[in-house]
DNA sequence: TTATCAAATCAACATTGTGTTCAGTGAAGG
DNA sequence: CCTTCACTGAACACAATGTTGATTTGATAA
């Protein structure tokens, strides 16, 4: 790697940092070019040597946090969350998803939150639908049904999702990673038990 | 009702609609005031007599739309709804929650969807979150202790609007209201029989 | 040391949308 | 007939955009 790629990679990542501030700040709509490269110290024709605009950066953002997110979700099933959890341990795989989201908290607190982008959103949830729910159709007749598989997988991805929103938007630091593996189980069980009781 | 004030009013509402095409084409950033003058087949003038920028016209669709809203969710409760469900029939004050939502189905779709408002779907989330779980913690003596209780909002309203949300964007038409209300419900029994049963 | 070359700077430009102003138009109502 | 009032149309200064071309910087390699 020449010196010349690594100030090309400061100056991006300068730029994508700039952007995650001034979105939390400002939101997105009125993030302007020139307050970028104000805030990120360049010159606001360097900005146009390596986005096109500020939705540029959005999706480079975006797909950056998405490929480093599926990496962890397609590792989870749930099947053997659940065994895992029985013997009353928590589930290693879940446990780096929640992890990787915490590493990159500013940037996920920045799109999924109230500045942030209903289609990144989207996409998580897409992400954690397919793969959390690959093999629930093997035990339970009931999500054999693609409609309601296609139902089933919005319901407990935005469930999961909207937790894990709330925890970012607390400020996570609170509450680690471990405590929060053990909520998201907490809560199915909970549901469980009051749909039983009831 | 003067003549004067009908054609104020139906000029407001043209500016909401255009407005509500315009998100849906291009996304709330790149909606201006320019097109929606045109769309709307107005003077880019007249738009400043009834609104002082696009960010006026979003705020005033959401009061809108939250105002209409709660004043159903506010008649639902949980513990009635289960209640109802046992005894094979559909809980109507929920039914009367879709029907609001479906009756104002362009909006709902453009501000919950791909290029709609986070902050919008947070305050819905808001809504459901707060009454829905209202009497909850009556009856488990979990769902008392304040910080599992803020999850567990969080939890179940996000999966009800996941599920109106995937409802909104496949065109509601296909399923009708009362197939809608009882998918809920199926959903929560599914997730608690699957609880069970592992 | 010096020539080289990519990265970043700087100033200038036309373009587009913004928000405001102000003189007009036309239809309804007294 | 004349007032009222929503709306029009044109003009204005202003701000951000995206592009250009000339220039500076600084590390690398001969």
């Amino acid at each position: 790697m020449s010196v010349h790629e690594k100030m090309n990679f400061e100056t991006k990542q300068a730029i994508k940092n700039a952007f995650i501030q001034q979105v939390e700040e400002v939101g997105f709509e009125r993030v302007t070019v020139k307050n970028l490269a104000l805030v990120a110290e360049i010159n606001r024709g360097t900005f146009y040597l390596h986005y096109s605009d500020k939705y540029d950066v959005m999706e480079d953002l975006q797909q950056e946090l998405l490929m480093e997110l599926e990496r962890y979700v397609k590792h989870v099933q749930p099947l053997d969350a659940f065994q895992t959890l029985k013997m009353g341990q928590l589930y290693q795989p879940f446990i780096k998803v929640i992890t990787c989201i915490k590493e990159h908290a500013p940037a996920f607190r920045m799109l999924l939150g109230e500045q942030g982008s209903p289609s990144f959103t989207q996409k998580v949830k897409m992400i954690f639908g397919s793969h959390i729910l690959d093999r629930l159709s093997l035990i339970r007749k009931e999500a054999q049904d693609p409609e309601f598989q296609q139902y089933l997988q919005a319901f407990i991805a935005s469930a999961i999702l909207g937790v894990i929103q709330e925890w970012l938007d607390k400020g996570n630091e609170n509450l680690p990673v471990e405590e929060m593996v053990a909520l998201h189980f907490r809560l199915i069980r909970f549901l469980g038990n009051v749909v039983g009781t009831i």
